[in-house]
DNA sequence: GAAGCCTTTTGATATAAATCAAAACAGCAA
DNA sequence: TTGCTGTTTTGATTTATATCAAAAGGCTTC
């Protein structure tokens, strides 16, 4: 039945579903059996349709700093459909606008089209964190939205949200804050774009993911990618083949452990220091003749 | 005495006071005498203290949409404070958050430092644009912004304008759209970083340029830059260099008339379309083999 | 109006990363 | 199992753009 299939792909293909207890890496996440697996069925079917008040991400999604009866108001107008499948669409470019949506397990990445036809990726969307805020401005989605992998998530209808938030003053500081924290994500990521070496690039990449897993209950330093090394490459403007290579040297100088899809960061030192330093002694070391 | 400086340096520096007749070039702008000079000093600086209700960005600008008596309460905590010149800082990174700010004339520049220490432009800001959205998040600017030449600014405390979005619920839509808008602008930032050639990220900004000076009612073919090649540059992920070199190349081929800061659009459609084919037909005819 | 400073242009060269190409590998279906 | 398909890795080559360098041009100051 669908809904075996739903967690049994969940198991197969990533680990970012609930967070787990942070001593389980995503190694032995991926190796459950078959009787945990539908024992674990159940639970996720629970977990989808849990309320705010009740979700593990209360702390890092809207509902945070909001007094509980305020949360279930908000709770009252989220509505949770049946998980996407990996692929999935959860809104098209141009389609209207009329929900934000919240990532509850999974993952999704969002993408614009260029003008040869192929995707450009604009973001990864993990547990908690916001999809649509662009398309508020003028009431169509600007960039496309499919699962990585199964993906539960909630979605706002805007308008009901608007009302609350004219209600609930925390609220509508809240969503300041949200839309806010995206203005000023998204203008590292483009320092980033605008500045950086593909060494910094991926660095900086692997250290976003693997802070966002730690925040969200995941190991920071075990985890599984649900994109793949063109997504990432694309998200990070460089090819898919740097991207590949990179990965590479940073095993080869032992600073991550990389198997397909699995990465194991090994000296998460040494990767920062590649985002603070690399753009300048790095760089004109290469130079010795100035 | 100082005011009359502010006008003369905003005369000699650039273009981007007042809109002005459509018919008057930017050219013309710079050529006005001293009769002129002295007549536009006055007006200025009436100007500069416009009401809301009363300012010509109305339309660009938050007040966009609301009802004429929520406009005046709008008004009522903007402050309007003596024009910042050219190299003032309007705010710096790390100072704590308490205001968002409108360009009322001229341009500011928002830019953070690399690490190498010298700095990173992330934004230009012309009439009507807000500053300082990215800090509502964690209370402190993530920027410092610097005004490129003589430029007006309208301060909005920015509590007292959640006070006010609570209770003027179009005033709190046209603060998501507005904070919506940032993003998606930002969004399109990354994917041109992410993706483009040198040549269609300053066919791009030169558009972006001509495009908001249009709708402030300037001339869309006919402007002076107010920032320099470095800036340019820093801010499109390119080197001076690389900047100077397309708009020489730009005005060999009869796309752009430029003399310094002073830049003439002659061949529109051709810059639109370096932003739309370049990226796909342009590069892959450079590779026959394929 | 000469001197000095900063910005811009132009040229020569180096290089990081893209592209092209093919092999290795993993996952899946029959 | 075997083959098929899509992804990833690895290697060879090309190229767009950065970097280095120096000249030219404006603007400011004395």
């Amino acid at each position: 039945m669908s809904l075996t299939k739903v967690i049994d792909r969940d198991q197969n293909c990533s680990h970012n579903g609930e967070p787990v207890d942070k001593n389980s890496g995503a190694q032995q996440q991926r190796k459950l059996g078959i009787t945990k697996l539908a024992e674990k069925n159940v639970i996720s079917i629970d977990k989808i349709k849990v309320a705010c008040r009740d979700c593990s991400l209360a702390t890092l999604c809207l509902p945070m700093g909001l007094r509980p009866e305020d949360v279930d108001r908000l709770d009252s107008i989220v509505k949770r459909n049946r998980p996407l499948q990996r692929g999935d669409h959860l809104f098209r470019a141009d389609e209207p606008f009329r929900n934000l949506f919240v990532v509850k397990t999974g993952a999704v990445k969002t993408f614009t089209q260029t003008n040869d036809g192929d995707e450009q990726v604009v973001g990864f969307h993990l547990p908690g964190e916001v999809l649509g805020l662009d398309a508020i401005q003028d009431g169509q989605h600007g960039c496309s939205a499919r699962a990585l992998e199964t993906t539960a998530i909630c979605e706002l209808p805007f308008e009901r949200l608007e009302d609350l938030s004219s209600n609930i003053p925390s609220l509508q500081h809240q969503m300041f804050r949200l839309l806010s924290k995206e203005i000023s994500q998204e203008a590292e990521m483009m320092a980033l774009l605008g500045r950086s070496t593909a060494e910094e690039r991926v660095a900086s990449f692997l250290l976003s993911l693997s802070d966002r897993f730690k925040r969200r209950g995941f190991s920071a330093t075990d985890f599984f990618l649900s994109m793949s090394r063109q997504e990432i490459g694309s998200y990070l403007g460089l090819a898919l083949e740097t991207v590949s290579r990179l990965f590479t040297r940073f095993q080869d100088e032992k600073i991550l452990k990389v198997e397909r899809k699995h990465v194991q960061i090994l000296d998460m030192d040494r990767l920062r220091a590649m985002v603070n330093h690399q753009s300048n002694c790095e760089r004109h070391r290469l130079n010795p003749s100035t």
